[in-house]
DNA sequence: ATAATACATCAATTTTTTTTGATGTAAAGG
DNA sequence: CCTTTACATCAAAAAAAATTGATGTATTAT
């Protein structure tokens, strides 16, 4: 998915989405299993949040195209979407947010 | 004024700065009078904001450590703070909000 | 001095987000 | 089938942020 002539309105709601502990948390938590996507049981746990509660967080990522969802049977699966937040994020928040970068920079040392 | 060591309580506090259009339209003017130094006054005609508005979003940026203020006589004024801004947001985004890059870098055509 | 300008800040209100618990649905397991 | 698991979503309540108008205080200008 291109990332493509974004509004600044666009840019506030991504913002907006980043705008939370619990969900920098998520990204973070994203971006350590490398590869590994994870599914909604396994953050209950890990971020020891309720279902509902982090089904929301992680709709508001989904929302603002920083995240991405694949369902497997019942299992959904979320993955971070380097592309946007590649776009959005500096060089210094990789390791922080973002995840190894795509296109081998040399970014977090793993 | 070095950037260092943000928690990730600090990040969300940073991205909730940069989650709202009024801020980010403010942030692009800054952006757009390079050097240039912008009173709150100034700012209150571009914009057409309430003046107690415009010192309220003002101070959420200015608390984020996004722009900086110097207080000359009984004008306030403000400037992007580069080293914030580039620890934050990518390459591309700087012809947006971040203002030409200090370091000479080959950002924003100006 | 007096008046006008340039703010910050405060209190009250409105708006937006977040949290919580409940409900519904589809898939998987027995 | 019937039960359990894995979710999304919804409505009500709580919490946080934004707007508005008013007030106060320096600092210029007259």
């Amino acid at each position: 998915m291109e990332t493509k002539e974004l509004s600044i309105n666009d840019y506030q709601g991504i913002f907006k989405a980043l705008a939370d502990t619990k969900r920098l948390e998520l990204l973070q938590l994203l971006s350590q299993a490398p590869g590994e996507a994870i599914c909604v049981c396994d953050l209950t746990e890990t971020m020891e949040m309720a279902q509902s509660k982090l089904s929301y967080h992680l709709k508001i990522l989904l929302d603002a195209n920083l995240i991405t969802k694949e369902k497997r049977g019942t299992w959904n699966y979320y993955c971070l979407n380097p592309s946007m937040l590649n776009h959005i994020l500096s060089e210094e928040l990789c390791c922080l947010f973002r995840g190894p970068a795509v296109k081998a920079e040399k970014c977090c040392t793993n």
